[in-house]
Formats: structure tokens, C-alpha cells, sequence
DNA sequence: TACAATTAAATTGTGTGCAATAGAAATTGA
DNA sequence: TCAATTTCTATTGCACACAATTTAATTGTA
């Protein structure tokens, strides 16, 4: 089954990568949204919900987390007041650093190479893009 | 980042079975475990969690909520008191035919061929053990 | 300008997942 | 034989994930 097989891998990545994000002291979905706003800082929660198809339900209780820990700020927008935008501290730019090779242990340990790793990445869009347009 | 393309097919597939399984009862990793079980019953925690790669602290707490809905029966086996065997009764067994629709709703809504399900699959399933085998 | 409809976050409740630990039963080994 | 070790399940604690609801702010429209 197509599904079990996406379940499945899908474990097998966040088994991996959580003793390696320890070291950095962070979570698999903690570390995606570092990965995104160290790409584009103070995004709100309704953009950072849309980059990684989660709801605030999930996002918010995430970075109240990371917020007790002093790695981002939350800040009302000043012309949108229902917004709230999301901002690194200068610790939370400071893990980019430290993250840089989590990346490349990930990169060794697929064991394919990277024409199977772009077309694996590719049919996974598809089918993402698909199953969420069936509603 | 192909883990990214991995955790979003996931929580689609997790999102497009929902309301289907909701016709049934169940969530999506009951739902594994009904498949498993239908096709072979009384398996032990263990055995069933290798299958599906969980361990006890997440199939415990699943089978007890199915348990406590009369869909399946905890046994102790006779010959090792340690293990816990899982055996579905009528009704789960029942469940079978009324589940009957759900994978072919999938299919039809993937958007793929088979081919390019087969390949997805494949290279999900080398992923997997590629991991794994990484510790 | 009122005020209903819409939007953004947060909250609540349920159900996974997994690490760490506990406790009972079975196995091993001197 | 029986103490040490291993195996199996259950429990605890923490962190997602999402549906449904609530609250506050904004927008659309008469």
C-alpha cells in the first residue's frame, strides 16, 4: 500500500532525525520552522501554517515552545492587529549554524542518489498536490 | 528537502482518509492495524508492532481504545504470559466489508498510474530501510 | 455610520508517537 | 538450581496534529 509506504518513511525520518536535532535541542517540525524562517523571518502563523500545511492549532502551541526558550518573539502586527508575526532572536539565527550539517547526515543516509532523490521528491509532490485537491 | 516532501504526502494521505474512516469509525492508524489484523489475526503486541513499526507505547493505548469499543479482545498467551495476543471479535471482523470502498477511493484520487505507484513505493521502501539501518 | 460576514489566533478535546521506566515472566548460565 | 539477564507489555511524560469552538479584529455593504 502506497499510503503505508509514505507512513512508514515518514517515521523512519523523524526517528533519524531526532537524536541528530537534539544536539541543537529541537524537534522535527520545530526545525522546519526554523528551516523556514531562517529563509524569511517574522512570517505570521496563517504563512508559516501555509508553508507547512499545519493550522494554528498545531503552530501555535510550537512556538509559544520556542518562545519560553527565548529562540523567537511574537509580535501583534501594527496594521493588522488579529495577525501575529513570528521572529528569530539572535539565538534562534544563531542554530543555522549549528544545523548545518544535520543536512548532510540526512543526505548520506538515504542511500540513493540524487536523481532518485529528485524523483522521489517529485511523484511525493504529485501525489501531495492530488489527495489535498480531493478534498 | 525530500524529508519535507515525505512529512507533507504523510499528513495528506492522514487528511484525505480522515472523513473516509470516519464511515467506519476509526482513525487512520487503527485502520493499519485492522488491515493487518484481517489478514492475520491474534498477533501479539509485539509482532504487531514490527509490522506496523510502532512499539507498545503507542499500540497499547490503540488497542485499548478499540478494545474498550468491542472491536477486538486482549488475551494473555498460554504458553508465554508475557505476551498479550490481539484478536479481533464479530464486529471487527465485521468492519472488513464495510472498508471495503476505502482503498479504492484512494486509488482513484492519487492521480497516478500504477507504475508510478509501484516506483513511488519502491523508493519509499528503500528509503525506509535505509534509514532504519542508519540508527 | 451601523452591523453582519469574514478572517486570524488561540483554546479545548481526542488520538497518536516515542523515550524512559517499571514490573512480571521467561531464559540463560555458572 | 537459582541468580542474572533478557523479553514483553504497560505506564508516564512530552510534543505533535487536527476538528470544533471561541474571541478579537477587519471588511463589506446597505
Amino acid at each position: 500500500m502506497l499510503c503505508f509506504a509514505v507512513y512508514a518513511a515518514e517515521h523512519a525520518f523523524t526517528r533519524f532525525y531526532k537524536p541528530r536535532l537534539e544536539a541543537i535541542g529541537v524537534t522535527y517540525p520545530q526545525y522546519l520552522v526554523f528551516l523556514v524562517l531562517w529563509e524569511q523571518d517574522g512570517l505570521t502563523v496563517k504563512a508559516l501554517g501555509k508553508k507547512l500545511f499545519l493550522d494554528s492549532g498545531t503552530i501555535t502551541p510550537l512556538i509559544k515552545r520556542l518562545e519560553a526558550r527565548g529562540l523567537v518573539q511574537r509580535q501583534r502586527d501594527e496594521d493588522d492587529e488579529r495577525q501575529v508575526r513570528i521572529k528569530l532572536t539572535a539565538e534562534g539565527r544563531g542554530l543555522r549554524a549549528k544545523a548545518l550539517a544535520v543536512p548532510l547526515q540526512v543526505a548520506g543516509a538515504t542511500g540513493l542518489d540524487q536523481a532518485a532523490v529528485d524523483r522521489l521528491r517529485l511523484g511525493l509532490h504529485q501525489l501531495r498536490a492530488q489527495l489535498d485537491a480531493s478534498t
